[in-house]
RNA sequence: GGCCAGGUAGCUCAGUUGGUAGAGCAGGGGAUUGAAAAUCCCCGUGUCGGCGGUUCGAUUCCGUCCCUGGCCA
């Protein structure tokens, strides 16, 4: 049979070493990277973000970072077919495609797909934020449960989140969000996708890298950035794109919340949070061949492993070192 | 040196009219289908500053010492 194409997935935990590796990585073998992540789209977020820097992108070019002003809102769905496009140019090309980052869902989003679900409605989500402003998001979970049980046994009625997008689903296409989880369909990914996860094994040690390259953005002008990004005036801590870890602190500290240093405190400690939840996915990601993230030879190690997978080595295998994530 | 206020979880603090104590934050674990760097769930034994005393029993009352802050010298 036919076999796919191999694309890399290359995922970690952020402050891990990621772009780095992804970069020693395309100097090596032929592949084009595509970013895996959920802040590098926004233009105009450089610093915080830990964006490689322009004279980087010149040299590699990087699919999907800065495609989106920060005044607009990307999603699993939108990630999801970027990618395949973008992966179906880079194999045209006759080269791999290596995927790079650390928003777990897109990688997930990719390799197992989404359902055919309504995409979000700005219009309706605000009208059921303001039912919930009234009655509460309990009384919105009760009404989950009549029309999709399934999906309300699912989601926790403090999960404000989940029960409005399932509501939202329920609205607009008239059928529960469960059923229409249940009959996905459609072909499968055209790609055999190969795992591999870069994570240093003392997480104090990432701690204290996080708290250093935290330091580091505010040298490099993080507050500035953030000033610049207030000073359009369309922008607001609601955007996803300000959600994002970093931002929303400096934000409220521009805004006078809290002195600079609980704005540094709050930071690192959301990013750590952040790296602690993607711990959780890697650690739940089956098949993934995890190199540490402190060992010196780290960059010369992770080529050697995709290239014999390259070189055919790896072909048929379901399950060890290199699997097929489907 | 004197007076006052404090010393309780990694941090900030609450509390026990005497029966060995609990919140927020931090931290750990988990969930995760178009906001995901988001959102949500679960996890709290710590010589209650040290040493004495009173008491069946002291983190709580008393004495003393140490430490921190403030005021006065």
């Amino acid at each position: 049979m036919a076999e796919r194409p191999v694309a890399v997935c290359l995922m970690g935990p952020t402050a891990s070493g990621k772009t780095d590796l992804a970069l020693a990585l395309h100097d090596a073998l032929p592949c084009g990277i595509v970013s895996v992540d959920s802040a590098l789209v926004y233009r105009g977020m450089d610093i915080g973000t830990a964006k490689p820097p322009p004279e980087v992108l010149a040299r590699v070019p990087h699919r999907l970072v800065d495609i989106l002003d920060p005044a607009e809102a990307y999603s699993a769905g939108r990630f999801r077919e970027d990618a395949l496009a973008a992966m179906a140019e880079i194999g045209a090309r006759g080269r791999t495609p290596l995927l790079v980052g650390g928003t777990m869902l897109y990688f997930r989003a990719l390799a197992r797909g989404l359902a055919e679900l309504p995409r979000a409605d700005p219009a309706l989500r605000e009208a059921l934020s303001e039912e919930a402003a009234r009655r509460g998001w309990p009384s919105l979970h009760r009404e989950l449960g009549e029309v999709d049980p399934e999906a309300a046994a699912a989601i926790h009625p403090n999960d404000a989140q989940r029960i409005q997008r399932a509501l939202e689903v329920y609205r607009l296409a008239g059928v529960p969000m469960s059923r229409l989880r249940r009959d996905r369909g459609g072909p499968g990914l055209p790609w055999r996708l190969i795992a591999i996860v870069v994570a240093p094994a003392d997480r104090a040690l990432l701690h204290a890298r996080i708290a250093a390259r935290f330091q580091a953005m505010l040298e490099l002008g993080f507050l500035d950035e953030v000033r610049a990004l207030r000073a359009r005036g369309d922008l607001d801590l609601d955007r996803p794109s300000m959600r994002a870890v970093g931002y929303r602190q400096a934000w409220r500290h521009l805004d006078g919340a809290y002195d600079s240093e609980t704005m540094i405190r709050r930071a690192v400690a959301a990013t750590r949070q952040l790296a602690k939840r993607q711990l959780t996915w890697l650690r739940g990601e089956p098949g993934a061949t995890w190199f540490e993230a402190t060992r010196p030879d780290l960059a010369g190690a992770v080529i050697g492993h995709v290239a014999r997978f390259l070189a055919g080595e790896g072909t048929g295998r379901q399950d060890g070192g290199l699997t097929v994530l489907e």
